[in-house]
DNA sequence: TTCCGCATTCAAAGCGGTTTGGATGCGGAA
DNA sequence: TTCCGCATCCAAACCGCTTTGAATGCGGAA
C-alpha cells in the first residue's frame, strides 16, 4: 500500500526515435516484478530527471561536478536532490565505475581461543571516520585463520571492494605476494620484514620504542629484565623483541630466554607468565610488556604475591591507547610508551 | 600486458535478429575505456556462457540451482565455474536482484571519551562468521553520536544494506521508529524498554541477572551493596539497576544512591567509583559490576586500598566473555554471570 | 500424420547509475 | 549571409547479473 503512483514505461513501437525514459503516469500497461516493490520508496536518478526534465546524462553530470552544465540548471538539480534526499545508488554507480568505493577488512580470528585482537576495534574506529568523510564504505570479514587467502581472493573476484587493510602481518606473511598478484591495493597495518615487494604501511617503530624502554630500564639499575611479547609468529612482536634484545646486548646483559613469554596478548596469557617468573630465584626485577591487556594480568599476579608496582617490580607497557583501557586517567596504570592505533586506523 | 586476447561486440547492423552476445575474438573494433582496463582480470557470466556456449541465462540458472537446467549441462558448467574460481560480481547481482546481500553495523563513538564499547569486536567477530557462511556481507559505520540517523538514512537511501543491526539501544531511542518509516529490516542486540513498535532483539535477560545476583550477595550476608553500572541512558544499564533496586527492595534494604555509579565502561570509571567508595565510611562490603573492565578498575582501586577481594570486600560482575579479557582461565579473575557476546553476535 | 506437453534453452529487458559520441542553438567572425 | 566554435544538453550503450516470456525439439498420445 505504499505505492501510490505506478510508473510504466511506454513500449516503443514505432520506429520514431524516442527517449528511453518517456514515461506515463497512471498508467497500469505491465506492473513490475514484485521483487522491486520497495524500490518505488527510493529517489533514482532518473526520477530526478523527470522531475527537472532534464535528460538523466544532466543530472548525473550536475550532481558530479562535470564543466559542462549551465551554472543555474546545476542548481536546480542541486537544490531537488537535497530536498528529495537523493543519494545516488551505490551499488549502481560503482557497477557503472569500476570502483567499488569500498575498503576490505579482513580480520582473522583464531581458531582455538577465537582471540579478536582489542586493537581491531579501536584501529577500525579510526578508519571508520576517514571513510564516511570520503563517502566510502568499510567492508569487514572475520575468518578463521588459514582462510584469510580465499577471502581476500573473493573481495578481489567479487568485486567487493576496492583495496584492503592488511591486518595483523605475520613473519613471512603470503598475503602481500597474493594481494600483489590478484592486483588487490593494500596497505599494511604493521610491517612484513623481509618481503621483496615493495608495499605500503603505518606502522610505529617497534623496535625502538622496546630499545628505549629497555634501555630505561637498565638506566634504572635493572639488570633482569623480563619481556611479555605478543605471539612471535606476530611481525609486530618479533621487532619488539629485536628491539628489547639489543638494548640488552648494547648493555652487556644476556636476555634470559626464561624471561621472556611469547603468547597471544590476553589478561589471562600476563598473568600466566609474570606467576611463573615470581616463582622464580632469581627472578627479573622489571618487565618490558607488549600490551595493556597483558600488564593487567601481570599487575594482578603482582598483587597476588604481595608486590607492589614500581616498588617492588618495575613494568614498562606499550600502550595502543585502546579507548576504554585508557592508561592514566587520573593514576596512571603503568609507565608506558604510547601510540593511539586509533590514530593509525586514521593514516 | 595482462590481456592477451581482446573482446569486441560486433555491431547488430542487420535487422535480422541477433544475440547481443555474439564476439569475435581477436577483431579490434573498438576498444574498451581505459578504466575498465582492469576488468578482464575477472572472469565474467559472460566469459562463461561463451566458453561453454551456452547463454546468460542458462549459466545463471545452472549456478543458482534452477530446475530447469539439463543435469549434464548443470555439471558442466559448475565444473568450468569452478576451475575459472569464478565468483558472481556482487554488486551487479544485487543491483539485478534488488536485494544487497548484506548487514550494515552503525556503530556509535562517544564524541568527547572516543570510546568505542569493547564489546562491539566481538559481537561483530561473531556475526560476521554466520553472515560469511551466508555469502553476506557486513558494512560497518563508524559515526559520532548523533550522526547516526543520517547514517541510517544514507544506508537506505543507498541501498547499501539490506538491514541493520541496532547496537547500544538508549531509553527512548528514536532510531527503531526511523527504521521502522525508512523500511530497513533491523535487529536490536539489547532491548529499547517502551518502545510501542515490534522489534527483534537479541539480549541477556539483565534485570533477572542482576536481580540473582544481588539476591547472591544478600544471602551472603552483605547489607550494603554498591552497583558499578554502564551509562544509564543506555538500555541495558537501567534494566540491570531494576534487577539491583528490586532485589535490594525485597530483602527489605535500601538502596544507597551514593553507592551507584553510573558511567562508561571503562577501567578509570571502575576506578574512581571504587576509590571513592572506599573512603567512605560506612562503605559498602559487596559490589556488582556491569562490566569486566570496569571491574579491573574496581580490583585495582581495592589493591591500592590492601583490600583483598573475597576477602575484604566481595566483588560480582557481568562478564560479556570479551575474548582476551577471558574471565578464569586458570584463576578466575572475579565471580561472574557469564554471557558470551560473540554468541550473540551469531545469533 | 498431427498435436500436445515437457524439458531445455535463449533473447531481451531490466536494475540505477556513468560515459561516449553526438545534437542543438546561439553569437560572432568572415 | 554563411560558417564555425562554444556552451549545453541528450540518446544510447554499457557495467554484470537476474528474470520474463518465448522458442525449440523431441517423444508419445490421438
Amino acid at each position: 500500500m505504499r505505492v501510490t503512483a505506478i510508473q510504466v514505461k511506454k513500449k516503443n513501437l514505432s520506429n520514431r526515435k524516442q527517449p528511453a525514459y518517456t514515461w506515463v503516469w497512471g498508467a497500469l500497461a505491465r506492473l513490475r516484478p514484485k521483487r522491486f516493490e520497495k524500490a518505488y520508496a527510493m529517489i533514482s536518478l532518473r526520477d530526478l530527471a523527470r522531475h527537472l526534465d532534464l535528460s538523466p546524462t544532466t543530472v548525473s553530470r550536475a550532481l558530479n561536478g562535470y564543466p559542462e552544465v549551465n551554472a543555474t540548471t546545476r542548481a536546480r538539480v542541486a537544490e531537488l536532490a537535497a530536498k528529495l534526499g537523493y543519494r545516488p545508488n551505490n551499488r549502481a554507480r560503482s557497477l557503472a565505475t569500476g570502483r567499488a568505493m569500498a575498503v576490505g577488512h579482513v580480520v582473522p580470528v583464531a581458531a582455538k581461543t577465537e582471540i579478536v585482537n582489542p586493537i581491531f576495534g579501536d584501529f577500525i574506529a579510526g578508519a571508520g571516520e576517514v571513510y564516511s568523510k570520503a563517502d566510502y564504505d568499510l567492508l569487514m570479514s572475520v575468518v578463521g585463520e588459514g582462510e584469510e587467502l580465499q577471502a581476500y581472493r573473493d573481495l578481489k573476484a567479487r568485486g567487493s571492494v576496492d583495496g584492503v587493510i592488511l591486518h595483523g602481518p605475520r613473519r613471512g606473511d603470503p598475503r602481500p605476494r597474493l594481494l600483489h598478484d590478484l592486483g588487490l591495493p593494500y596497505v599494511v597495518h604493521g610491517r612484513v620484514t623481509d618481503e621483496p615487494l615493495p608495499y605500503s604501511w603505518v606502522d610505529v617503530n617497534n623496535r625502538r620504542a622496546f630499545h628505549r624502554a629497555t634501555q630505561f630500564l637498565i638506566g634504572l639499575g635493572h639488570r633482569r629484565i623480563g619481556l611479555v611479547n605478543g605471539s612471535e609468529d606476530m611481525d609486530f612482536a618479533l621487532r619488539r623483541r629485536a628491539g628489547f634484545e639489543s638494548a640488552l646486548s648494547e648493555a652487556g646483559l644476556e636476555a634470559n630466554p626464561h624471561w621472556m613469554f611469547s603468547g597471544e596478548m590476553s589478561e589471562a596469557n600476563g598473568h600466566d607468565a609474570a606467576r611463573r617468573w615470581l616463582a622464580m630465584t632469581p627472578r627479573p626485577t622489571a618487565l618490558v610488556v607488549s600490551s595493556i591487556v597483558g600488564a593487567i594480568g601481570v599487575r594482578r599476579a603482582a598483587d597476588e604475591a604481595g608486590l607492589r608496582l614500581g616498588r617492588d617490580i618495575s613494568v614498562m607497557i606499550f600502550d595502543d591507547d585502546v579507548s576504554y583501557l585508557r592508561n592514566g586517567a587520573e593514576v596512571p596504570l603503568f609507565t608506558a610508551m604510547r601510540s593511539s592505533v586509533r590514530e593509525a586506523g586514521r593514516l
